[in-house]
DNA sequence: TTTCTAGTTTGGAATTACTCTAAACAGCCT
DNA sequence: AGGCTGTTTAGAGTAATTCCAAACTAGAAA
């Protein structure tokens, strides 16, 4: 083949915005020992930002679909567990109809209004635990989730 | 019909045991607002007895089935269900598989394991929280959920 | 006791969130 | 460029749970 065109992209490149966050994700995709690929650098860019949120599979891929990229179901759910396993996002239990990954991966904790499907950052230093017990024999404590259930009066 | 022969049970009714107790089970679902039925009584006498157990519908469902009786799974699951609205049981949510209900209603947390999905029963003193947020405007607090995730050394 | 009715149970189909699979593809090292 | 290995894809598969319409039953009324 000649090159006598201007090297286009590939037909299913996302498109050319913001290519140094881009560039910075896929450091930080490295970093966490993750190949960046276009998949993985585009859900990075919508998650990995700073922005605090709480989003599901399905919420994200949708989110996806809007910046005119397809990327597979599957891979949205492998991302999202990856980008879990490797520290980058945090998957709340609040309930048992989905999952929740919450972009906030500092030590915080939750309001949870089950009427509303709403989820709430509440900052550490807000709850405190002054009494703890200790962990059952050759057990250690991983981690503490405090979720406070709400109703709107 | 003449009264001739002992008034027998009939055909697919539960194994005659516990009768105080059954009686008893009738009492406290007609007092929960729920009628009677052989399958709410007979999932009572199995869970309603006083003894603090963490239990999915699949498991419920087996135990019944040992006992000879039979209840249709989506009666299980309404019954869990109507169950928990009632105040009867309580639903934990740790992980979002399966959903796992508590016979212990009163206040207390829980360890959870997530390797090995167990979940024990913490009492309610032994975990202090010293401080906790303001509930958003126009919202209540109705409850506070503490998971304190272990994992075996 | 029999009848009636509203609430309940049933089994199976439907739904939903998610995982698995095999084949095509794309990073990335050389 | 070539090639190995990890990744993506579409679609099938899975498992927990809900939905549905028909059969049933507890309890009130006759």
């Amino acid at each position: 083949m000649s090159n006598a065109a201007p090297p286009n992209q590939t037909a299913n490149a996302p498109p050319a915005t913001l290519p140094a966050t881009m560039a910075a994700m896929a450091v930080k995709l490295r970093d966490a020992g993750l190949r960046p690929t276009r998949q993985r650098v585009a859900i990075a860019c919508l998650l990995l930002d700073g922005r605090h949120r709480h989003i599901t599979a399905e919420n994200l891929t949708a989110e996806i679909n809007a910046t005119g990229m397809h990327v597979a179901g599957g891979t949205v759910y492998n991302t999202l567990n990856q980008f879990t396993d490797a520290g980058l996002l945090r998957r709340v239990t609040v309930h048992n109809e989905y999952s929740l990954f919450d972009t906030n991966t500092d030590h915080h904790h939750h309001f949870y209004d089950a009427a509303h499907d709403q989820l709430i950052d509440i900052p550490a230093d807000q709850v405190l635990l002054s009494r703890l017990p200790q962990a059952p024999t050759d057990h250690d404590i991983t981690g503490v989730d405090v979720v406070i259930h709400i109703h709107k009066k």
